[in-house]
DNA sequence: AGTACCACCTGACGGC
DNA sequence: TGCCGTCAGGTGGTAC
């Protein structure tokens, strides 16, 4: 479940891997993933060229190609990057593979394929296309406030709206309500001003912390209850029972003795 | 505007 | 052992 500080991990290791490198060869397995371009055209768009950087927005990855060239990811419920040199070390699904001539490979790997494949000349107007909203750890308080103070959604469903804030998805909507003490069924324009305010605290410092884990549940401090969300977990704070519901179509974990309703 | 439900896709898992 | 239904969950569409 690819959110913001997964897909932030796989930017930090292509920046780490991939940068700077001579591409030679570049396939398309999954061609189910390309949108609105063909495969020739990532082809041409990359090979010969280079890395040279690149950014996240929510759960988008842009890697740019040269000027006025990004190749756009999106890694669905299953994506990930693998960079590698040893065919043996090829993972399982790979829908893109860039060759460099070094010898290395990087993969686009995504199982179930939900992930997206694009080009962009600019991540900036691809971004207001596709009306997201601002990445949810550069949010501007006021923007916050307005948002979430005059909409109606309940609070889970508004904190997963790639319009309101792009890169929270179900899990980490799940810990950021679960650190802010609030029941994920309260109508979000409800909230007090303490409330509201404490809410956008506890996103940031969420999504900071679980990019310190490396977004490795085992990683993450011991209040969260990310590694709990499961069949019979335990709340991190009382000790008590999780519950399990189905909220705005996801399966939302929460504790009712720790997240009251408003 | 918000919600409910469906489809997309694949693999894991539980029940029988 | 093996078949079948269900679940996982990001996005996007439709209907209400």
């Amino acid at each position: 479940m690819p959110e913001l500080p997964d897909v932030e991990i796989f930017k930090q290791y292509l920046e780490s891997t991939a940068l700077n490198k001579e591409i030679e060869k570049v396939e398309v397995p999954g061609r189910e993933l390309l949108e609105n371009v063909s495969a020739s055209a990532v082809k041409k768009a990359l090979r010969g060229g280079y890395f040279s950087s690149a950014r996240r927005h929510g759960k988008y990855l842009f890697i740019q190609a040269g000027k006025g060239r990004w190749l756009v990811l999106h890694f669905g419920m299953t994506g990930f990057l693998k960079y590698f040199k040893r065919d043996d070390s090829r993972p399982g699904h790979p829908r893109l593979l860039i060759h460099f001539t070094n010898g290395f490979q990087l993969a686009l790997d995504n199982q179930r394929k939900f992930g997206k494949i694009t080009l962009s000349e600019d991540p900036a107007s691809f971004i207001e296309e596709r009306e997201l909203g601002p990445d949810a750890l550069q949010v501007d308080p006021a923007y916050f406030r307005k948002k979430f103070g005059t909409s109606r959604a309940r609070l889970k469903p508004a904190l997963m709206n790639q319009k309101y804030l792009a890169g929270i998805g179900n899990v980490y909507s799940d810990e950021i309500l679960f650190q802010a003490g609030l029941h994920p069924w309260t109508t979000s324009r409800d909230l007090g001003e303490r409330d509201m305010k404490n809410l956008l605290v506890q996103t940031g410092r969420v999504l900071e912390q679980a990019i310190e884990s490396r977004a490795d549940p085992g990683r993450m401090p011991a209040s969260f209850i990310i590694p709990h969300r499961h069949g019979d977990g335990q709340c991190p704070g009382c000790g008590g029972a999780l519950r399990k519901e189905r909220i705005g179509g996801r399966t939302a974990f929460y504790c009712p003795q720790c997240q009251r309703k408003k």
